[in-house]
DNA sequence: AGTGTGTAACCTACCGGTACGTTATAAATT
DNA sequence: AATTTATAACGTACCGGTAGGTTACACACT
């Protein structure tokens, strides 16, 4: 949307920014919408006014993470035009080097659904989106990979995408995250070999 | 349970099993102490005199839910002696049984992580202490396995476990869970195959 | 003029936590 | 045997604080 020429920082944009990171390091349950205002420099009405309530602001806020993970996610596919394989492992080196940062407390966007199991959230509506549509992205790129089993290898990577997700949180910096990597070339490997079992659902 | 004579359902089990429950469905920052006393049938100082505060309730919920994890994991190891491959196997299936009960979600353990990043929140220990078992307990395993890099293959299959356990709460039944299994059979095979990549740590 | 913003007060509901009184029981005392 | 006392378990009623959310109004800017 191309803004009209007067751009000041308006309250709205410093309260997503300031929401953003607050609800990211220490959970959306757990920052209050006064704390969020009173760092932002914004007053309550003017969060109201823009985004209707807390739980449309978590919304707003996961739609923003989400940006940054497809931004990600694009960058690792575009650097490897054609190269399925190296796209897949470009995308967990993007991964593991947010590991090293240890501020980082996984993915919002599974942390939210685990925070909201109430399908109806306008929070977890969000996230439960986005993950889908990883989970098809990953199957584009296991089917153009011509692995034998494209959906079964697609949800494998998921598992130890999310997987270096949580275990980043759990153990510091020197975790299982670590080894996602790997394992997704081993699978890669394996599914590439037509060696694998279990059925294609 | 032989128990002493005089045995009436005490309130601080009624709380503990209510809170148990509630805590695992809705997050345990969902859920107030006061519907817990009110389901149970108890009232609040009741709960206090037996826990002390929330958070260490919390944390009584989250030993109780580890020590069913440590049943389900004994059960899978002690079923198949002396073959870690078979127990590590097992040990999935008996994650993926879970995943078809729809009302599951997740391990309470990691979702406490999640909601409580502060290190020195009760329930928050209590979780993570349990995971760096889990780790240690995978790694023998995988070292009786004769596994060529033991230490990545445990944390290759909790990356795994974690992701089946995540994912269970973004998609319904037919998510990428069900490929932990499969994925844990191949990650094995290769790494008893002696052709992976990368380092040991 | 009109849009966006801040001020300041307010509301209801609920949060975790507690002071205090009650009941039940059984041992101790008379 | 009757009464007292100690103790454990429990409930009633309430605390201060804060949560998300709202209102009415004044001051800016273009």
């Amino acid at each position: 949307m191309p803004q009209p020429p007067t751009a000041t920082p308006k309250a709205a944009d410093r309260i997503l920014t300031t929401a953003t990171e607050l609800f990211y390091r220490e959970g959306s349950r757990a920052v209050g919408v006064d704390e969020i205002v009173a760092r932002a420099g914004a007053t309550k009405p003017s969060l109201y006014r823009a985004f209707g309530s807390k739980d449309q602001l978590i919304a707003a806020y996961l739609e923003t993470r989400a940006g940054e993970l497809w931004a990600n996610f694009d960058h690792a596919v575009a650097s490897h035009p054609g190269d399925p394989r190296a796209q897949i492992l470009a995308w967990f080196d993007a991964l593991g080097d947010r590991t090293t940062s240890s501020d980082r407390r996984g993915c919002g966007l599974s942390n939210a659904a685990v925070e909201y199991p109430d399908p109806k959230h306008p929070g977890r509506i969000v996230a439960v989106s986005h993950k889908e549509q990883m989970r098809k992205r990953l199957r584009e790129l296991t089917r153009s990979l011509d692995a034998r089993k494209p959906k079964k290898l697609a949800d494998s990577l998921m598992l130890l995408m999310e997987g270096a997700f949580v275990t980043r949180q759990l153990f510091d910096g020197t975790g299982p995250a670590g080894a996602a990597r790997g394992a997704a070339e081993a699978l890669i490997a394996a599914h590439i070999r037509r060696e694998i079992v279990g059925d294609e659902g």
